[in-house]
DNA sequence: CCATTGATCGTCT
DNA sequence: GACGATCAATGGT
């Protein structure tokens, strides 16, 4: 079930947006309370925190796209864990990509972390990211985030809903349904017709749209 | 602004 | 052995 995204008044008070038990349910629903949601990191560096602007759901069995749909491998085992946990993977051979897993334990589903704008510790944002020519553009992409905020692969399975954690998730500032935006999920070719991207109306920080390539005909 | 392309390697078939 | 939930550089309009 689906359904509450992006319907007005149809998500409950904000304050329960990031809630554990939302995050366990349905993987759309948890999607939509991630926006504007903060992840902040601490490191010996310094803190960096990101408000998300831009997400993107993937669903477990159900779903082609996901990770998780051809069964629990190495890679994806945090996915099938249960909720609130950091899934991190390697892509391309040199980017590192964040979600947070969502569902039920067992059931693997997760939501991609796909933008978000650096609200503290920009410096080290910078630092890290030099080739960004502006701020907006620090943690725009989904490799962009992870390497503003310091992600790799040791981030992988870290808990996010403990206030001491390391690395946390906070509620920020709730975005309201009628700032809500959904569409096809970037780069994604298996059932790209699933309006699975959430983000927020005109934010600058949100990622391009790329369409998913199919198959190369031989 | 837009389109194209090389880089680079873990993961799964 | 092929491909990928990407990025940055390049070159054109």
């Amino acid at each position: 079930m689906v359904g509450r995204v992006g319907a007005d008044g149809g998500v409950g008070p904000l304050s329960a947006l990031l809630e554990p038990e939302r995050l366990a349910g349905p993987v759309l629903d948890a999607a939509r309370g991630l926006l504007g949601a903060v992840l902040e990191v601490d490191s010996p560096q310094g803190t960096v925190a990101v408000t998300l602007s831009e997400v993107e759901a993937y669903g477990g069995p159900v779903d082609p796209a996901s990770h998780a749909f051809r069964g629990r491998t190495p890679r994806n085992a945090v996915m099938f864990g249960p909720a609130g946990h950091l899934y991190v993977y390697f892509v391309y051979g040199m980017h590192w990509c964040c979600n947070v897993v969502c569902g039920p334990d067992g059931q693997a589903s997760a939501v991609l972390l796909r933008g978000g704008r650096v609200v503290d510790g920009i410096e080290l944002a910078r630092s890290r990211r030099s080739t960004a020519r502006t701020d907006v553009d620090l943690a725009r992409g989904p490799a962009r985030l992870a390497t503003a905020l310091g992600l790799a692969a040791p981030a992988n399975g870290a808990y996010l809903l403990d206030p001491a954690s390391p690395i946390r998730l906070g509620v920020g500032s709730p975005v309201a349904d009628s700032a809500v935006r959904r569409g096809p999920r970037v780069g994604v070719a298996a059932a790209g017709e699933l309006p699975w991207r959430l983000w927020v109306a005109d934010d600058p920080t949100v990622s391009a749209y790329r369409a998913g390539t199919r198959r190369r005909r031989t």
